[in-house]
DNA sequence: GCCAACGTTGGC
DNA sequence: GCCAACGTTGGC
């Protein structure tokens, strides 16, 4: 079992997107980074916790709670030609890129930047890490638990 | 829009 | 395999 922090851009796919979405299940396309993949493709289980991170919009932050939802399997947006997540270099007999589905547990208060950054119990915590720009970060047991249970009350 | 930080590409 | 140039992320 490990839990995740995942980023989203909220005009893309916002939690909302994501209880509003047939079966409250979303496949997690366009992932473009390997160590991101290597992720998902080598580590998530289905029922793993997925913290749903809103990024690059007016309040960044966690906006609720998922849980990953299937084995991995090749995003299907690489073969895709009039897709923005197209891959030239990809091949349907050896995809490059691997993605899971993730489904909807519930929504959270908004919990910004600023609140994370002010918990010293998540001093470590990898997405808030100098220089990260991963969209997919690992997150430790005692982190998942400061913040469903104590943040995210409400 | 700016820009720091990081990842990827490609020439050599 | 090095590394400069370029592209992207994402907060501000």
């Amino acid at each position: 079992m490990h839990y995740w922090l995942m980023k989203s851009e909220p005009d893309e796919a916002s939690i909302d997107d994501l209880a509003g979405a047939p079966g409250q299940t979303l496949p997690w396309t366009g992932v473009r980074n390997y160590q991101a993949r290597n992720f998902m493709r080598d580590l998530m289980k289905v029922g793993d916790g997925v913290l749903f991170y809103h990024s690059s919009c007016a309040v960044p932050g966690i906006a609720g709670i998922a849980r990953v939802a299937s084995t991995p399997y090749p995003d299907p947006t690489q073969f895709d030609v009039q897709s923005v997540y197209y891959d030239p270099k990809a091949r349907e007999e050896e995809p490059r890129w691997m993605l899971v589905d993730v489904s909807f547990v519930r929504k959270t208060p908004l919990i910004t930047l600023p609140m994370l950054r002010d918990e010293p119990r998540l001093a470590d915590m990898r997405v808030l890490a100098k220089g990260n720009r991963l969209s997919i970060t690992p997150v430790t047991a005692d982190e998942w638990r400061v913040i469903t249970k104590d943040l995210a009350k409400g």
